[in-house]
DNA sequence: ATAAGTGTACTAAGATTATTAATACAGTTA
DNA sequence: TAACTGTATTAATAATCTTAGTACACTTAT
């Protein structure tokens, strides 16, 4: 369900969040379904359970689950979800056209390489 | 020249070693053409002369800039940095087209996504 | 030859962040 | 009541970035 790469340079607990986001998008993780719980999630990566609460602390700042004490915790809305997501996105584009003109792409190259990217990427998690 | 942010995440070093890149990009800094030295750079940006140090040990690993001891160090092959930020540029694209695709974004959406972010960033720095 | 400038190397200390560890408390559920 | 939830707190550890200080080898201009 979740791998955690300690050669990753990226924090665990944002590898956990960004992880939880993806099996969100993907449908395993269903809107309004009980998230595993803080002690359960740390014990099956065996890691601390701090880590995951700062995941989740962070999940929940920006309403992808909520948490209900003594309950556990819940997935949010998955289309606030998405559209996070695609905003995200869009904002990395243009970081990466930014770049794109430093190096004297036009805009018909850099589409170019966009649907380049798109055929040779691998499919979706 | 260079401006650091101290707010950002990123590590001094790294930030000196990308505006170096772009300040090649642009001309600003020609093939061949002497860096300032490790001392000055450090005097200019009120820094310490090992994260130049560093930054500039980054840069001669890559082959971007090489380094006589005694005499200085020099701008390298503007064509051979060009054609790695092109390279890291396209990787970049795959990984963004992967995250469209897990977002349901067709080929075409993605592409004109694509044209949005070149004609919605701001001109190259 | 001397002085001033260059890159390079090394060790030590400080600061920040991520992570673990160990508890504790409040709420819910069977 | 017992076992599970989330949440909060404090402390210690580990890793990384940065600064500080020093030293050495080399080049260049005086």
């Amino acid at each position: 369900m979740i791998l955690l790469d300690y050669k990753d340079s990226r924090p665990i607990y944002e590898q956990v969040v960004d992880r939880l986001k993806e099996l969100m998008i993907l449908g395993v993780l269903e809107e309004d379904g009980q998230m595993p719980s803080v002690r359960s999630l740390a014990m099956e990566l065996s890691i601390n359970p701090n880590t995951i609460q700062r995941a989740y602390a962070e999940l929940e700042r920006n309403g992808f689950i909520y948490s209900v004490k003594g309950r556990g915790s819940f997935v949010g809305s998955i289309n606030r979800l998405r559209e996070a997501k695609r905003q995200d996105l869009m904002g990395d584009m243009k970081n990466l056209a930014k770049e794109a003109k430093s190096l004297g792409m036009s805009r018909d190259e850099f589409a170019q390489a966009a649907v380049w990217g798109y055929d040779e990427g691998g499919e979706t998690v």
